[in-house]
DNA sequence: ACCCAGGCGGGCG
DNA sequence: CGCCCGCATGGG
C-alpha cells in the first residue's frame, strides 16, 4: 500500500534542505532529485514536480501528507521569516539557500545524531550514523523486499555494547551515546519534553552527560520544534564574528544575547541559514 | 606529516 | 564565572 501526497508550493527548495546538516541529511537519502528516509517503519520519498510537492509513503501507518507538512514545517510561511531576519549579511545567506525549510524530527533520533555530531565532520558523522543505522535498525519491508533501515530505538543502543558501538567509528563519543541511550530507554522519557518551553527542554537535554549548550540546542530546535533555539558551533561563532561583530573575537553567551536581541523567536531559522552559507559558500 | 571537524567535561585560576 | 586542554577517527 503506498499514500500519496501532492501540494503546490513554491517555496521549497528539497536540495538545500536536504544538504543542510540537519537529521534527514544523515538518515536519508538524495538522489536523482528523490529525497528518501525512514520514518514509521516505512520510507517515505519526497520530490518536487511542476511546482508540486510530491510524496509517498511506502509501507503502512503512514498519512504522508501529514508527515511531509509535520516534518517541513509546511505551516511556517518561510516569506515572512525572511521579512522578519533579515538584513545585508542575511540577505545573502537566504539567497543563497531559500526555500530551504526547517525539519521537525524525532527527539530520539535527533538526540543521537548530535551526540555524534561532537568535535565530528559533516562526512564522518554521515557515515557513522549510516552504519549504526544499517548494524542496528530495523529492516523495513515492501512486498517482502527490504527497502532501507529505521534509525535504531534507543533501547537497541541500551543494548549494545560500547564495543559494537565504536565500530561506526564514532570513537570518544562511543559512550556518551550508549549513557544517553540507557537514560532515554530506563530512566527518563524524551517525548516527556514534547510541548513543553524552550528552556525547560534545554535543561532537561542538558542534564544528559554529553549534551553541551550547542548539541541541547540543535535538538530542541529539529527535534522539538523551538525556534527560539540558536545553536552555536565553530561555524555559526566564525560567521557571526566575522559578520556581525566586525571580526572581534567573542564569547558563546555574548552571542546567544545578541543572536536573542536580535532575531528572537526566529533565531532558529535565522542560524540554519547562516550555517548553510557559512560551510558551503566559505567552507572547503 | 599536519590540520581540521555542527563540542563537551573537567581542571584550573 | 572564564579559559584551556584532551579527546577518537577519518579525510583533505
Amino acid at each position: 500500500m503506498i499514500e500519496k501526497f501532492s501540494a503546490r508550493f513554491s517555496s521549497f527548495n528539497l536540495m538545500a534542505t536536504y544538504d543542510s546538516g540537519q537529521p534527514l541529511n544523515f538518515i536519508g537519502k538524495y538522489e536523482k532529485g528523490i529525497l528518501a528516509y525512514p520514518c514509521c517503519n516505512s520510507i517515505v520519498k519526497v520530490f518536487l514536480h511542476k511546482g508540486f510537492i510530491e510524496a509517498e509513503a511506502e509501507g503502512m501507518k503512514l498519512n504522508a501528507a501529514l508527515e511531509v507538512k509535520r516534518r517541513f514545517r509546511l505551516y511556517d510561511n518561510l516569506n515572512k521569516v525572511y521579512e522578519n531576519i533579515s538584513d545585508p549579511f542575511m540577505d545573502k545567506a537566504i539567497e543563497y539557500s531559500r526555500g530551504m525549510r526547517l525539519t521537525l524530527n524525532d527527539p530520539w533520533e535527533t538526540t543521537a545524531i548530535f551526540i555524534i555530531s561532537q568535535f565530528n565532520s559533516i562526512h564522518n558523522i554521515k557515515k557513522s550514523v549510516e552504519m549504526i543505522m544499517e548494524k542496528f535498525g530495523r529492516p523495513i519491508y515492501l512486498y517482502g523486499k527490504k527497502i532501507g533501515n529505521a534509525f535504531p530505538e534507543s533501547r537497541v543502543i541500551a543494548e549494545a555494547s560500547a564495543e559494537e558501538l565504536k565500530k561506526a567509528s564514532i570513537g570518544f563519543r562511543a559512550k556518551y551515546l550508549h549513557e544517553a541511550a540507557n537514560y532515554c530507554t530506563y530512566s527518563f522519557d524524551l517525548y516527556s519534553l514534547q510541548g513543553k518551553d524552550y528552556y525547560s527542554i534545554k535543561e532537561a537535554l542538558m542534564d544528559i552527560d554529553g549534551i553541551g549548550d550547542k548539541v541541547a540546542d540543535c535538538i530542541a530546535l529539529m527535534g522539538y520544534g523551538k525556534l527560539e533555539a540558536f545553536p552555536i558551533d565553530r561555524w555559526i561563532k566564525r560567521i557571526l564574528e566575522k559578520a556581525y561583530m566586525h571580526g572581534n573575537p567573542s564569547s558563546i553567551s555574548e552571542l546567544h544575547r545578541f543572536a536573542e536581541r536580535k532575531w528572537g523567536s526566529l533565531q532558529g531559522y535565522a542560524q540554519q541559514y547562516l550555517f548553510r552559507y557559512g560551510i558551503k559558500a566559505f567552507g572547503d
